[in-house]
DNA sequence: CGATTTTTTGAATCATATCAACGTACGTGG
DNA sequence: CCACGTACGTTGATATGATTCAAAAAATCG
């Protein structure tokens, strides 16, 4: 049994016992190192994977060949690349352990298969879907009116805890201006 | 019974008759002048509205008093503020029709019954915010990795039929830059 | 047709990127 | 445990692309 992610879904609807059960039977627990990829450009993506304690980044090489941060996945977020996932063509894009991470692989496979016998899994899943939506729904909103420094101040000032835990280089790709500007802005704070 | 919603369903899932009959008895069909307005900033948003013709659009109105386009809706996509709808509250942006339009729509308390009857139809909207959510970070990894120049050009090779319906200064603001720049875009093309 | 909305054009300005070099920290193998 | 190499962060000078403001031109609508 995993209760980090049994809480998790408690916050958004209830599993009878016996389905926790038959849930926590379908993931895989799997404890990676610092800088370890879970899915790399080029291969297939089989799942989804819950961050249980770490935090993981999805990214593409774009064709200046940075790395473009599309997402950080950190504590009782679901990471994958869907649309790899949904268009069951190869990934274009890596998903990587920034620090020493636990994650819950939950492969399609299986999720489509727990989906017919337990609806209220399939309904956490569509609130997450729909909460992710939002998210980037904003940032999209972010990206267009406020310019990077505002940006990066709001940033900052929402997940203090979290700025300390990645390098600068990643928050800069993240909030989409170079690590340059980036330790400009930090100088002319003080 | 309303067949362009049912047909794009069963592109995902499948219903049967009697839960088609239940679902197509809650929806409402209203039929919308150009401009008119399903939701404004300060109202509550209750429900969900499926396009079957025309073209809607989201947007807010930033602090420069400008008119920020999040999303279009067009034929068979679902259009609401998921924010508003999530959170309860009163919502911070606008929902209006750009042309004359038709659309369907679902509340918030009927499609919460909705779901406990008909566990396919939840499968189909977590399906939904799926592609909502891949399609959303693409665009920011466009937005991230494209000039305006090459962002304009891509749209415009992808939607050719799209930017006949709508004004360019929609355009712009969905694109993210100045109406005078996607003029002068235009003027340097031939 | 007149009124309003939308698009175009020009000139000046500003924010951020780029390139390049130098500092600093960090962890890995000897 | 130290030293070296690589990864990460800082700084300065210059370049560039998009914005702003203002006004005119064109298109649309009742």
């Amino acid at each position: 049994m995993y209760p980090e992610l049994l809480t998790h879904i408690k916050k958004y609807t209830s599993l009878t016992p016996a389905e926790e059960q038959l849930l926590c039977e379908k993931l895989e627990l799997k404890k990676l190192k610092k800088k370890e990829f879970v899915l790399e450009a080029g291969k297939y993506c089989h799942g989804n994977y819950f961050v249980v304690k770490g935090c993981l980044r999805l990214y593409f090489v774009n064709n200046k060949l940075n790395e473009q941060i599309i997402q950080f996945g950190i504590e009782n977020w679901w990471i994958t690349d869907y649309d790899g996932l949904m268009s069951k063509q190869p990934s274009t894009c890596y998903i990587q352990t920034v620090e020493p991470s636990e994650v819950l692989f939950l492969s399609e496979k299986d999720q489509a298969i727990l989906f017919e016998q337990i609806p209220h899994l399939e309904s956490y899943f569509r609130i997450m879907m729909q909460k992710a939506y939002v998210a980037s729904q904003r940032r999209i909103g972010f990206i267009f009116n406020q310019t990077e420094e505002e940006r990066y101040r709001h940033f900052s000032s929402r997940f203090p805890e979290f700025m300390q835990r990645v390098p600068q280089y990643m928050l800069a790709s993240y909030l989409g201006f170079t690590p340059q500007f980036l330790s400009r802005l930090r100088a002319k704070k003080i």
